[in-house]
DNA sequence: ACTTTAATGTAGTACGCGCTACAGTTGACA
DNA sequence: TGTCAACTGTAGCGCGTACTACATTAAAGT
């Protein structure tokens, strides 16, 4: 109901409950424990965010906090890669920046909020449908920069996209992190061998010829 | 309307339920919608059941509806593959099995236990806590019958299923289906060439087209 | 000093939840 | 036909939920 005149100490409150919830998960979010945990109360919570659905949603657009975005301002960053070796740099940093340890501890709520938007699209909107699109076009553009033809870019950024996000569930589940490292470094190696293999061992330091 | 003593009214319940959940989901699941679009009571339900944690343990162990068990029957009816091609069709096949109208419906309420079970292990416990664990195995053992070498056929596995799993999400969020077959016949390609060509020996990588 | 206004506490409302107590109702069988 | 046990409807309990009405504090502005 009212507006939230102090900026600041909402966008902490806003970052406090973001850690809340990746580490709690959305789906029993509820507001007491919530403010319980953060020393105040709901009757706060509600005062600054209105609703509980608003403040869900603003938790879920810390843009800052999204993997998306900072894939895609490093692959931004970067820019198109110069050469094959320079392709293979920038999709191994890729999973780099997917399996950094505060993007993978966000990983369950992520995946809460797409089985949630699955059953209930409206629910989180924009916010998350297209989610997995925008990584595949972004990746998608960055390959094109390679000067590979189209429809090989799209269809080795839908599988990139497609294994590195399914090879985190697996990890979530029984903690076997090298092996989908290794999976994701092997998928690399035979996607695109003039790309060049690290070949087992990592000592690849870049090596600007 | 009463007639029988028990199990087979029972059971079909059991699948009507099993169908809602997987239309609607199951973090918001509630007796009396759910009770009032079978025609029957949340009574009845509680009375079937016992209590709603028993009904939905129930719903999703209901095996011959399990993913998992399909396939892992599908592979252990064929048999380790004799030659290469056998292989790759045996790869081909997991994926028409994942991606069968009815499994993949299912996959949303997949998703969301996962996403569950990360953040509270011991709510469905054993009944998913190993699921991608097993199907790992299951291809393991599988692509060991083919004479692969142990460390390679694991990676492979976890490859594998790791991308058959991300490359269901994307479509689900945009309906883009053709686009994640293409990426998984693509992965199979490039995997093993030895697959795609005839029988030889395999090898390692090298020129694709 | 007075007024205004943001910030916070207290208590409560209305509601949906899982679950239960109790009272029938029905059908099989003696 | 009477009895018993399986089945089912009705009403409600206790609780946690998001959310609100009202009152109070505290500080800033004039």
């Amino acid at each position: 109901m009212p507006r939230p005149p102090d900026p600041t100490k909402r966008r902490q409150l806003l970052e406090q409950i973001h850690d809340y919830v990746v580490r709690n998960g959305l789906s029993g979010l509820s507001l007491r424990p919530l403010a319980a945990e953060l020393g105040t109360s709901d009757r706060m919570l509600l005062y600054y965010f209105g609703t509980k659905d608003r403040l869900v949603a603003e938790v879920l657009a810390l843009d800052d906090r999204r993997p998306l975005v900072r894939v895609r301002n490093r692959l931004d960053a970067a820019g198109p890669p110069r050469d094959a070796a320079g392709a293979r740099r920038l999709m191994e940093e890729v999973w780099q920046l997917l399996t950094a340890p505060d993007v993978r501890a966000s990983f369950p709520m992520l995946i809460e909020v797409m089985a949630d938007s699955l059953f209930h699209p409206e629910r989180y909107g924009p916010v998350m449908r297209d989610t997995i699109a925008q990584w595949t076009d972004v990746l998608t553009s960055t390959l094109l920069g390679t000067g590979m033809p189209e429809d090989r870019a799209r269809s080795h950024a839908t599988l990139l996209v497609g294994a590195a996000f399914g090879l985190q569930l697996a990890p979530l589940t029984n903690g076997h992190w090298d092996q989908a490292a290794e999976a994701y470094r092997d998928l690399l190696d035979r996607l695109e061998p003039a790309w060049g293999a690290t070949d087992g061992t990592r000592d690849t330091r870049d090596d600007p010829r």
